[in-house]
DNA sequence: CAGAATCCTCTACGATACTG
DNA sequence: CAGTATCGTAGAGGATTCTG
């Protein structure tokens, strides 16, 4: 018996026949991953915010990408996006059912990356000195 | 009082004064979310495997990248490397403790990805069917 | 206030070819 | 077998300017 090439369809999950590309656990993924992602679930996770409060949690978040992220957040059902029609507008943001069920594991996590992060760095760091000496 | 230009780096576990771009988190979460390592981790989760191995078990992955996921994941620690010299050539890779521990969070990610996954592809659904409304 | 539009850069990744 | 080296592309993300 060779070695299985539906291997990997198995450990995400895929049908057969269904190409990698279209991965149930990676679109999830990226969806979460995105370089401002995770600190704006984490944000919202405390309590629903303003688009101008979150420019200033976060400052240094260009405002194209906080547009983007929170759209694409409100896109996959994490995020709920509230239209006020004051004068001038005011949007409020802030986790749905799905994100707050999502910011369970993804908390565990990163706690796990700030408990473990010291390891990490040595690790990095003891491979690069390797790789200079 | 206003809203807290230091929140962003409480949340992430930021001491005072220390930028963003090198956040503890982000750091470890970037190593863990290339496009292949969640893959490749939960390969090695399984058990040990030769390069080759792993060529034919995630056969969508190019071997250039296959090299420096690898590469990557050794040198955040999580996953060990082992050259037999023998003739050809056979290497080893898989998960070290910190390797081990770190899989225990995400795989509760991956498994949340993976149940529910309808529901994000459902909400993904209506929002664009709403754009194109 | 909360964005949309435009332009530009940098890097992640793939394809291909070569090697100890 | 397990890589390295080189080239090329698409997309992520930043800076800036404009608007209902």
């Amino acid at each position: 018996m060779e070695a299985n090439n539906n291997f990997a369809r198995q450990l995400q999950g895929l049908p057969e026949g269904q190409s990698l590309e279209n991965c149930p656990v990676r679109q999830v993924m990226q969806g979460i991953f995105s370089k401002w992602s995770t600190l704006l679930l984490q944000a919202l996770g405390e309590r629903p915010y303003r688009f101008g409060e979150l420019r200033r949690l976060v400052p240094d978040i260009s405002q194209r990408m906080l547009t983007q992220t929170l759209r694409d957040l409100e896109r996959d059902g994490y995020v709920y996006r509230t239209v006020h029609p004051t004068k001038p507008p005011s949007v409020e943001y802030g986790l749905t059912s799905l994100g707050q069920s999502m910011l369970v594991p993804l908390k565990e996590l990163v706690d796990w990356a700030t408990s473990n992060f010291s390891d990490v760095r040595a690790a990095r760091d003891a491979y690069d000195a390797d790789a200079n000496g």
